[in-house]
Formats: structure tokens, C-alpha cells, sequence
DNA sequence: TGCTCTTATTGAACCGGTTCAATCCTTCAG
DNA sequence: CTGAAGGATTGAACCGGTTCAATAAGAGCA
């Protein structure tokens, strides 16, 4: 291990020399820089981040905490936040808690003691015992899609707009002329998945539609609940049974597609669906998956931003999603509709021959109240009979 | 921050006392110990990883490196290694290359910069110019999957079984009574595609079936090429088309569900498939396919396993893959093969109708060079003609 | 020539731990 | 009572950098 001490010997110079080469060579002159110079490449001298963190107190590395590397949504963060450490030179430290959430602290700890000069919390969303037990001191903190006003005051908060994204899934499926729309949660009271459905309502509200509470089950974000979740959606008489499905994940959705295909259901010709996500695996199902991109990616390179430039305390950042528009949805089956003349939904039929981009219109238009009430009632008051 | 000075000062005692409580406790008094480990916790004092590392030497953390975390490949890798540096107490620094390889060198720099005890190498393959400018000084290394017996003598290979995951798949298909068994192996040249075709060729081989060098085709791990080469293999007519693919990889086996699609086919009915890798959504491919498990976490916690143990030196381990049966892969259509009189593959059907059991029985009984011989013209000089 | 100002360089203290020879204190055998 | 042995404790040196007051060398000016 050659040292400065043995390069500034080498050299002829003394010790605060090298480190000035090193750091700020502007300070030194010419000769004696190219001169030291020379002999660190001929040493192969490598200074140690270890050694030169003991001295300045930083250490240019930062502590990312994950729940699950093996989810495409972490691997989306790490690969965003690994970009910007890159790039600002300094290097992260990857802390796994897998799925024991209660090991969080412990890893917060080690990385503490490594002296990381922040720390990026990726996980799922932590318990309220987990956050007591939390203490940061001084370490600038970035939180990952946490709800609550955070107790610690210079921690910042991103996460996406969950919201936008129910929005976008039913808005997109109102668009293509859909009125009975099936909604599948995540976990139901976690923050994500409430906002998520707030969306989806909004949509349907702006819309003047009325919701249908019968439309809406609860899942768990996993493909086994979705296919649960659709199934029983599904399994209803034409007339009651949704034409479109708002999935509250990508995963949800693949069983989705499996519930159809049990009831002998083509997507998307008898049957719309959308997720949320914009899993790498959406292109490759039959058919593609229409879903919502939540950019991870991004949201690491904003958190990691945040941290490299010093400016983590109290923000609080929201990421916009983003429609993405594939095979798997398209207009409602209109004969269904016309051939079902026992109920009164041919008025709604009748909606759905005005283009689409008049819908997207009229939705964009700020809210009309009085055609959302009228259209309430023509819209949902037959399928409660 | 609390050094351990405070401390000693705190409780009445020597810094080297306070340094003897935290790494060999049993070498101070009990009651020493006891009333300095209350002040270190009234004051909560955490001792200083770099502090520990600069004056040991060594800073039990190590360094992985990899060129794809989106990859779920690697998300294996990177989770298994983790476990097992958390339960042996070390960190892991996660080094991505992405997609640039001539970023390695760079990477592993940057790391021993920081005194990493060991380094994991699990990038894609490296050119022979990247590896010429690695310098791995005396940092143990463990590097995934190279071919080559490394320059470096002191680099443990550790990699999986490539022949045996090629062997197993094709083995299954002809268990079920396959014959046309058509190949798409990965990037030609690559050691994993050479390794697989060899297994397959082997297990043909070994079962007695001619190789038809018609029904081979290179990939290069995307859908896209799965989906070109296996409509490729299967626009034949029916006496030419294989009855089941060994695809290169799982993603490549997505593209050949889609060809059969395209084409009419019904997996497993007209068409076995089997994949490689056992990626996590294959279990949610309509119908969930066959393929052979690669462990990829095993690998990252075996290669972890030797660095921390401090293993690591020119050892070469191989780990085997295991076949995974789901619905992707049945015996293959008979009635096709009667019904198809004008080739003389009938006797091969006589040879169908012998249970599964039998033909796998008289693969494990040696080759019996005779029948081999006397079958492989019965089955392939048909097809040639 | 003597003085000041600027620029380049020096070297010791410091960061917070570990390590180990030296010292102190008991205990026990002779 | 003395000397040896052994356990507990001490404190200074050390790891490899950074930092900064002090110094040296040179330039400009009267």
C-alpha cells in the first residue's frame, strides 16, 4: 500500500504538497504538480477514501435502505439513484432489509456508523413502532412515499402521485366511451392504494358518473388477488358486469387477464383492462398491457439528487405519472349493450357514439355539475334495480 | 459525535480499555466493562466504522459488482450475496457498470479505494480489452461465469452448470417422447450458449436421435429473437416442424409462445416449450412454462460465502441447475405423426407408445450403440430426403 | 539595500479508532 | 519475606489522509 508519506519522500516534498495535488493542484506550482504527478502514476498510488474520510468527516458515500431488491419497482430506484451517486462521484452503500421490516433500524445504524452523508429510504411502508425506534441525528434523510408529516423535521419526502395515476387509468377508460368500470385496490387503508382509488373517483365523478360500490374489491398487489379480486367482478350478468377493469397494479392486472380467460372473455374486446406500474413484463403479455408508468427510475435519481446536493430537508416532492397506451384496452363491446333492450342503459349507448375526444373534452372542461348529476342517474340507478 | 475518548474519559478509564470492552470484553474486569458499556450507552456512542478501518487495515465490507440491476438475473445475485455479507455482519458496496463495461475497471478502483476486503464480479462477459486493465492488486476476487482460466491466480470463478441446464431441458422433452426437437441457443460464442447447445446435443446424443442441424437457430437472449427463430422453425410443414423448443432463455421462450400464437399453435397441445432461467413471471405465462431453475441467489451467496470466509483464491465452482416441470411441455401429438403416412416416421410412433418411464430407463442404461444407430436413421434420414 | 507583499511549501496536529510494550496490583509458591 | 506469575490497565504510537499557522523564497518598490 504506497501512502502519501512515501510519494512526498519520492518526490522531494513534504506531505501537505501531495494533499494539496491531490485537492486543489491550482495552489501549487506547475513544476512541483507535474513533478509529484509523475511519481503517483509511478507508485501506482491510489489515495484511501478511508483515511481521507477520517480526516474531512465526509466520506462522499450515501446509504440506500430497500425492502426487496428483486421487485422491479426497487431495482427501478437503485438503478436511478446509483446513476446520480455515479455521477456526483460518490458511491452508495445498498442496505437490504428484505422483508423484515423491523431490521430497518439496524441497517440505518450500520450505514451510520460508516459516516454515509445521507441516507435514502426505499422501503415498504414501515410501521409506526419501526419509525420510533428510527433516529437519524444529524444525517440528512430522504423518505420514500411516506404519508404522515415525518417527526424528524430535516428529512424530505418523494413519492409518486397516486392519485394522477387512478386518474389517468379510469380517465383513459372513460375516454375510449367505458361507463361501467370494475376497480381493483392495492392493501386497502396504505396511503398509496387510497390515493389511488381517490383517482379513480375523481375520474368517474368528473365524468358524471356515478360510483358503483359493487364495482370495487380489494386486493393485496398480488397476481393470485387480482385474478380473485376480477373473477368476481366478472362473474356477473352482462348487464352488471363492468366492460373495463382499473387494476391497482401490473401484477393484479396479469390476473386480471387469467380471470378472463377462465370466463372465456377476450381482452380487449369483450373486456378493458389497465394497471399501474409499467412493469418490464407488460409488453409481453397477450395482449400488451395499457397501464400507467410510475417512473422509479426517476424517483431514485430525484431522492439521490437531493442528497448529493445538500438540499434533503424538508421537502416534499410528488413525481407525475404517465399513460401508457398498449393493446390491452379499447371501446366497450357496443352490441352487448344495444342487444340488452330489458335495461335502460341504450341511454348510455347513446353517449357512447359521441367521439372520444369530445368525452375528453367535455371531462377537461372543468366540472359541469348539473350534467354529472343528471348523468348519475341515467347512468347507474338501472343497475341498482 | 461521540468518540471514544469521551468515553473513556466519562467512565475513568484509558481509551485502550474502552477499545478492549468493544472487541474482547472478556479481558477487562466485569466491573469495568459493565460501567463502561452504561456510559457508552447513556451517552449513545457508536464507534466509527472508517476509524476502525484505518487502523485495522481491513473494513469488512465488499464490493459487488454488476452490470444490470433491472435484470432479475442480477437481482438474484445482488440478494444473495447480501444475505450473506448481513449475517456474517460485513457491508456491501453495490457497484453498477450498467451496460457499460468499459466502466469496470473504473468501478473496482473506486473500490478498492475504499479498502473493500474482497470483490464480486458479476458483470455481463468483459472483453478482453476490459479485463487487460483490471488490476486486482491482492483484493481477493470472485468472478461470475468466465470461461478463461484467469490471469489473475489469486480469482475464484464461480458460475452455474450451462451443459447440465441444456441437458435437462432437452433430456425432459425427449423423456415425454419427443424426437424433432428444435434448439435456439443465445449469443453465439458466448461460453453459457455454447455450454447449453453442448447439453443439448449431448442429451440427443445420448437418447439416440440424430441431430438435425435444420432445426438450430442463434438467438440473442431478447423476445424478439425468441419470437423470429421460432417462427422460423415452426413456418414448416408438419412433418418438418419440431414438436417441441428447447428455447436459449425464458425471455426467448416468451417470444416463442408468441410465434406459436402467430401460427396457430396451441402450447402444449401442438407445441412443448421449454425455457431457461426460471425468471419470477414465467409462472404467469398463459401456460406457465417449463424451464430449468438457475439459482442465481445461490450463486450470490456462494461467492459472497467464499470471499468472507476468506476462500477466495483460484477455486472453480460450478452449480447445478434443476429442471422445473409446469404446462409449457407435454408429449407430443401422435395423431399427427399416424395420420402422416407418406414419411416413414410411423415407427418412431411405435417407439411413442412406450411409456415415459421405459424410454427414460433405457437412456440410463449406458448407450447402447446399436439401437442409437438403427433408430437414428429411422428417425432423420426421413426428414432429409 | 531594506521593506513589504505575494506565492509556494512545510511539518506538526488532528480525525477516532487499534495495538502492544510497559506498569501496576494481586496472588501464590518457596 | 521475597520473587515470580499473571491479570488488569495504561498511554503512546500508529493507520493515511487533511488542514493551517509558520516559514521561506521571490517580486516589486522606495
Amino acid at each position: 500500500m504506497i501512502t502519501i508519506r512515501e510519494v512526498a519522500r519520492e518526490a522531494g516534498v513534504s506531505v501537505g504538497t501531495v494533499s494539496n495535488v491531490l485537492n486543489d493542484p491550482t495552489i501549487v506550482s506547475p513544476e512541483t504538480c507535474e513533478r509529484v504527478l509523475q511519481v503517483m502514476r509511478q507508485l501506482n498510488y491510489r489515495p484511501s477514501a478511508i483515511a481521507r474520510s477520517l480526516a474531512t468527516g465526509r466520506t462522499r458515500s450515501f446509504g440506500l435502505v430497500v425492502s426487496n431488491i428483486f421487485n422491479p419497482f426497487t431495482a427501478g430506484i437503485v438503478q436511478g439513484a446509483g446513476e446520480i451517486a455515479r455521477e456526483a462521484g460518490c458511491s452508495l452503500l445498498i442496505a437490504c432489509a428484505e422483508d423484515d421490516c423491523h431490521d430497518v433500524p439496524r441497517q440505518v445504524q450500520v450505514l451510520q456508523q460508516h459516516w454515509v452523508d445521507g441516507i435514502f429510504l426505499a422501503t415498504q411502508p414501515l410501521p409506526e413502532s419501526v419509525w420510533r425506534e428510527l433516529r437519524f441525528g444529524r444525517t440528512p434523510v430522504v423518505i420514500m412515499d411516506r404519508d404522515q408529516p415525518p417527526v424528524e423535521e430535516h428529512a424530505s419526502i418523494i413519492g409518486f402521485d397516486w392519485f394522477m395515476a387512478g386518474q389517468q387509468a379510469a380517465g383513459h377508460l372513460i375516454n375510449l366511451g367505458h361507463r361501467r368500470i370494475g376497480f381493483v385496490g392495492g392493501i386497502p387503508g396504505r396511503s398509496s392504494s387510497v390515493q389511488r382509488e381517490r383517482g379513480f373517483r375523481k375520474a368517474l365523478a368528473g365524468a358524471g358518473i356515478h360510483l358503483d360500490e359493487r364495482l370495487q374489491r380489494d386486493g393485496d398487489y398480488s397476481t393470485d388477488s387480482g385474478r380473485r379480486c376480477a373473477e368476481d367482478l366478472l362473474d356477473q350478468p352482462r348487464d352488471r358486469r363492468p366492460t373495463a377493469l382499473v387494476m391497482g397494479n401490473d401484477m393484479m392486472a396479469l390476473g386480471a387477464y387469467e380471470a378472463a380467460d377462465l370466463l372465456g372473455l377476450s381482452v380487449p374486446r369483450d373486456l378493458s383492462i389497465t394497471g399501474i406500474d409499467d412493469n418490464y413484463f407488460v409488453t409481453h403479455m397477450a395482449p400488451p398491457l395499457t397501464t400507467v408508468h410510475v417512473p422509479t427510475r426517476e424517483l431514485g435519481r430525484e431522492g439521490m439528487r437531493m442528497l448529493v446536493s445538500g438540499a434533503a430537508g424538508a421537502q416534499r416532492v410528488s413525481l407525475p405519472t404517465r399513460l401508457v397506451t398498449r393493446q390491452s384496452t379499447a371501446a366497450p363491446p357496443l352490441e352487448t349493450v344495444w342487444r340488452d333492450q330489458s335495461s335502460s342503459i341504450h341511454t348510455v349507448s347513446a353517449e357512447l357514439s359521441v367521439p372520444a375526444d369530445a368525452v375528453a373534452r367535455s371531462q377537461g372542461n372543468g366540472r359541469k355539475e348539473r350534467m354529472t348529476s343528471k348523468r348519475t342517474g341515467a347512468v347507474t340507478v338501472p343497475g341498482k334495480e
